[in-house]
DNA sequence: GAGAAATGTTTACGCGAGTAAAAATAATAT
DNA sequence: ATATTATTTTTACTCGCGTAAACATTTCTC
């Protein structure tokens, strides 16, 4: 390709020796435009190496290709690894993914939510805060823009994908009572509706179960799950307040921390002999398979979850509703046996 | 706030009662304008709740208000990490910062960059994939855009900033070989410059003490470095082809596998008696406190990375330059001694 | 090969703001 | 009060592209 740089599709139009306006078809969907126009046009390209102005494209659009995706907290391989999912399928389907993290705090979530509202996208997909959101303004942002919430069920948007907790924790719960001594549960802060959906699903499993429910709170705030869970754990084994010797932990990362004060602690853990507790933990986060030991959880389906979340949007923004009204697609997670319990 | 919504400047200005260029001074630069004139215009602002069109207002800018941060894998705490801090600076300096991530691959860096470059950014921080980068295309967009590159070397961009390898290993070294038996190194695949630079800095430290340099290489491509260290340590220990009972490894998530490995064949890892290996890292990732044995390394300064790229790139945009031709500026690493070494 | 259907070109206007220049007004100094 | 300076208002043009309408051309169908 030559260095001259191109300015606008105008001087584009003139080199390429296509019509502006056949231009600006082809930029917004390639397969509009006749075959033998697309392929002068695909020359031009690789020998001048122009790209539209994005600003110029999406001032004009009635609707952007851009989507947002705003997570609580990216540094969690949680929404990394299901944001990861998300960008590519946006990317494949022509769209432009600007991602935005809260970063656990109630004032970057409304910001984010502003500057993306800004960008006037074509929709968003949202795993709100929770309990610290503002939620008034995320209201008005799911009023202004197709959104589908994810991960985090809080009541706005047009659809909600997730987990099926009461599944996942119903699954892992008759496991860990099938092989060993009832668990009782270390419960996260409750920072969104997760939390108490899942604590809510172990008290219902094992009275189902027939035995008697408990339920710790690692108390803390904020998103340092390893953190609180290694400080609860600390707590509980030296103070020997566990009241069982079977841990389910609401998410994984709180797992990581207990197994962390374990160890400090000298208790082996896992389900063979010898060992003085079980651990099992909720997500199948990408590290858990690479504690020590490795961690007896749940999967949750971060691809499914994604591409439903996805798809979903698509739907929405295509025939500007859903079929029902607000359907919510829940996946049930898969059980995942290693050492810890 | 009225629910009315404000379509454009012309209509706030009218109701605000201020001229338009006037407001667009305000937008751009608050302290622009006349003090009784600012307080008339955010007295409108709390009451009719207008923001301008992203798009509109840079398309037009000479310099966006844009920051583009290039990551080449943001599922990787340490990134995570470092981009939160440099968002936050932006944000703070009125900039608005979009993220990128290669996910570790080569076309979709060079996508990433495609993309920023039509953003028309006033500036952009990279850390470049490296090996894996399309030099071509990240040299090319360096010449357009206006870059500071991080963490990763490469020679292109406006200046670097980064750790001081050589000081950090040679820290960690020098404790280990002072408290047992020299260190062996484990060495991440090739993946960027630091990789070879922490190894030279190793074999230099070690050669400076009088000890025989063992490196180590953990064969595996791709940033699933725990996984690359589980393997590696898997196979080191079941063939017992480990040349010392002290091994360094060249980032903590490949620690971290290798802890994992160490775990699965019964081998304690720590620096007491009865312990069979010492393992240590580089980086000190929001993970390795939470390993098992908590893991001893070397700290990067995250903060001062990142506070030093923001910092080097509002220089580059504001002069224009640096004062000096491609400054490098590398932060010391501080030893964190924890249990495993 | 004629007529219909599909696609392309020409022309012209709009989007929402940045910005420059001249005129008007306000704040400050003398 | 007058002169001086700092802002603001008015006016008008620009940016790069979307898009609509009228017309011209190509491609397809029988």
């Amino acid at each position: 390709m030559t260095g001259r740089r191109i300015k606008n599709m105008d001087e584009f139009a003139k080199l390429s020796d296509i019509s502006r306006p056949t231009l600006s078809k082809y930029f917004n969907d390639a397969e509009s435009v006749r075959k033998s126009s697309r392929v002068k046009i695909e020359a031009a390209l690789e020998k001048f190496d122009y790209r539209p102005n994005m600003f110029a494209i999406n001032q004009n659009r009635k609707l952007t290709k851009t989507i947002g995706i705003v997570v609580p907290y990216l540094a969690d391989p949680f929404f990394s690894e299901i944001v990861r999912r998300i960008e590519r399928r946006c990317i494949d389907a022509g769209f432009w993914p600007v991602v935005f993290s809260a970063h656990g705090q109630k004032g970057l979530e409304s910001n984010a939510l502003a500057i993306l509202q800004s960008l006037r996208p074509a929709g968003a997909l949202i795993a709100p805060l929770g309990r610290h959101s503002d939620f008034e303004v995320v209201q008005q942002f799911t009023k202004e823009v197709p959104t589908v919430v994810f991960d985090s069920n809080v009541d706005v948007g047009k659809a909600f994908v997730g987990s099926n907790n009461s599944q996942s924790i119903g699954l892992i719960v008759d496991y860990l009572c099938r092989t060993g001594e009832p668990p009782c549960f270390l419960e996260m802060p409750p920072v969104n509706p997760n939390a108490n959906k899942r604590r809510d699903a172990y008290v219902q499993a094992m009275e189902r179960l027939g035995h008697d429910p408990q339920v710790i709170r690692a108390d803390g705030t904020g998103w340092e799950f390893e953190r609180i869970g290694l400080e609860a754990g600390m707590r509980l084994i030296t103070t020997r307040s566990l009241p069982s010797e079977t841990i389910l932990c609401s998410n994984d990362r709180l797992a990581i921390g207990l197994l962390a004060a374990a160890y400090q602690k000298g208790l082996r853990v896992g389900h063979g002999p010898g060992c003085a507790l079980r651990v099992a933990g909720h997500d199948d986060h990408p590290w858990s398979q690479f504690t020590c030991p490795p961690l007896t959880t749940v999967a949750q389906d971060f691809t499914a979850i994604a591409e439903k979340s996805v798809e979903t949007l698509f739907e929405i923004i295509k025939n500007n509703s859903t079929t029902v009204d607000r359907p919510e697609f829940v996946f049930d997670g898969k059980l995942v046996l290693r050492a810890s319990a």
